[in-house]
DNA sequence: GATGAATGAGTGTTCATTCAT
DNA sequence: GATGAATGAACACTCATTCAT
């Protein structure tokens, strides 16, 4: 029932989708609940949307471009720039890529629900996803560790997509159980301590030095 | 459009549903639809099922009660039998409790999908899952780590909860991807090789071993 | 909001269609209007029709087809039938043919207007009746004609298809004007001496015999 | 779409209102799409018709009303002038008249559907019809037929009323026909030979003089 | 017990009409 | 005057649920 400030009645029903979505999924929102939720009648909806699909569409492709930008274009950049700083090590580029990325995902945590679910229902809409954000991004990220396998900083028997994999999952999942847990993300996640933890673990694993090796 | 055997119409319309809940979600499902893969009439659903919500709440107590059985209760003696077996490493124990999870998750892969999905929809559910589920298998992990932490066999500054869950989405993302990325899974997770490369990478992660040390 | 006997449901919607739509038009009618009219649910109308355009189309498919046969084959078997009488002349033959057709259209007069109204626009519909009713009944009438010319009762400059037209015309017209006049036909058309009077005009015209000839 | 000169706008839009109406019924219409026909805004509809239904009155209004000049009075005094030309007998009176009529609903063909379609739903603009066209121009062809009858020229036994109907439906039929079966009229009316025709027809029938007589 | 026809509240969407600019 | 964004009642259509058979 949030009176918007004119001219942003697109806006305010994106935004209004997005909390709905989050909260109840694509299927079970209603047109009527988002309208409500934007301060708008619901016919106005239709100006802007052609069909309720289209709202979802449209947050998504957003998401998907946004991410495009920053997570392959920015990245990368990061990468380099970090890599000037050659004090820096690898350990230390990742923990602060993953903490800048963080920010922007606590900061669009309804954003990041709705995707994650819809994606698996909406074929179109996941197509457009893997080409634009996973593939690009699994790329360049095994470029990034075939590199360090090279300078050998990173184990040579280490499979590059599942490193990344494996990675992304355990980030992934710390968003997804606090979220899940907790309701609200009272922690920041991105100023917590797990997220060196986890890096911790990914470079150096969880197993004490033997005096095996 | 599948007819059941007499007698065993509950079941057809609960596999029925898990079928149909998975490929649309909750709210993207009809009833008719559910009856029709079930070879039942739409009424007959209603003489086993309460609601359509009800049917949904069965299909995931019953998931949470076999893992609230299997994860946490088998689990915990499966690591205490081979603790037994003494000279099997810890990284062995975990690649075969790991092996055998997969399969069960691998036999039921749209059961799992629904819990991720409608978890996060249906708060009275969700509580179930992370009171039988999540919050006792978290403390048989944990219990397990400490222990090895004291065996000095884990590093004494790994924090149990984050490496299980590390652990976890390590695992959760695995099957995620695949799920999703090559809509069937045809090589399945338990054999493959990555499996291993997961759990290795658990435990000695991925940074080579400089002089360092 | 007349009650049905069971089974009957569809023809009832039918019934009640024809009477909306010929009040109102299709496009000015409702399925709401519809279901009260029938006495059933307005779901229900969706369970026998899959739109309501589905409930116009299957009328109109209806009339086209007892139209068909009744106009196009009977009729020939009529004119046929009659010939054998020999000693009545092509006057009576028409007289008693546009009768008996006259009875049909007065016990379908909503059902003539709704073709007459709707066929205008919707072409897919009006291709059918063009081709099932139209063409056929046009060659009927005019091999009739062609014959009754060689047989030097009928004048050879008569165009066949121009005389047709402007005997359907005479006959439609009488129909519309009472339809549109009276609003409700309550002098029979098919008892009223205008037929005769019609069919008289067609054949002898309104000229007086002057000695000209 | 057309731009139309400043001031014109209640035209435009009764222009684009008389095509969008004439294909696709009052009913069938939107308001949105005559005002995309006319190059207005839709609001400005508002300004100068205060419903949709009045745009349909004032063009069915400025129908009947023209054609109760031209049709009423007009061919009144067009009797009564080719009356003059006394050597001109009276089926050429007719053909002219005829010829002439024909050319004026050749050029507002839309306008026709229109008031055929329309009027059948609006029982307000029906009564105005009838009384302003319809009566008036029966009573003018009664009179004139009656007149005719006791000059000698037409049949004692022709009912003038029904002879009028006749001739009405025969070209009223003609128009109709053309109209939907060829789609776009192609061929001009009020030059086709047919209209000779039809009027031969009405005059002296389509029967062959037998020696009977 | 099983059925599926029937229901009607509820859904996404349209559209004539209003009104601030 | 003209606009077109905004409205919300009304529309065609869906669907979980009921119940007579």
């Amino acid at each position: 029932m949030v009176r918007k400030k004119q001219g942003d009645k697109e806006n305010a029903i994106i935004e209004a989708a997005v909390k709905v979505f989050s909260q109840k999924s694509y299927h079970g929102s209603t047109t009527s609940e988002i309208a409500k939720e934007a301060g708008v009648a619901e016919g106005t909806i239709f100006r802007y949307f052609r069909t309720k699909k289209d709202i979802l569409s449209k947050i998504l492709i957003k998401v998907i471009e946004s991410y495009a930008q920053t997570v392959v274009v920015d990245s990368l950049r990061e990468f380099l720039t970090n890599y000037k700083d050659s004090n820096a090590n690898e350990k230390e580029v990742i923990k602060a890529l993953l903490r800048e990325r963080l920010k922007v995902i606590e900061a669009n945590l309804p954003l990041v629900k709705i995707l994650f679910t819809e994606i698996q229902f909406h074929p179109d809409l996941r197509k457009v996803w893997v080409e634009k954000v996973v593939r690009p991004s699994m790329d360049v990220a095994v470029a990034y560790i075939e590199k360090k396998k090279k300078e050998g900083k990173i184990k040579a028997e280490v499979n590059a997509e599942v490193a990344t994999r494996s990675f992304v999952g355990m980030v992934f999942f710390m968003v997804l159980s606090k979220l899940m847990l907790y309701e609200k993300l009272d922690l920041s996640l991105s100023e917590s301590g797990e997220l060196d933890q986890i890096v911790d673990i990914l470079f150096e694993g969880i197993a004490a030095r033997t005096i095996k090796g």
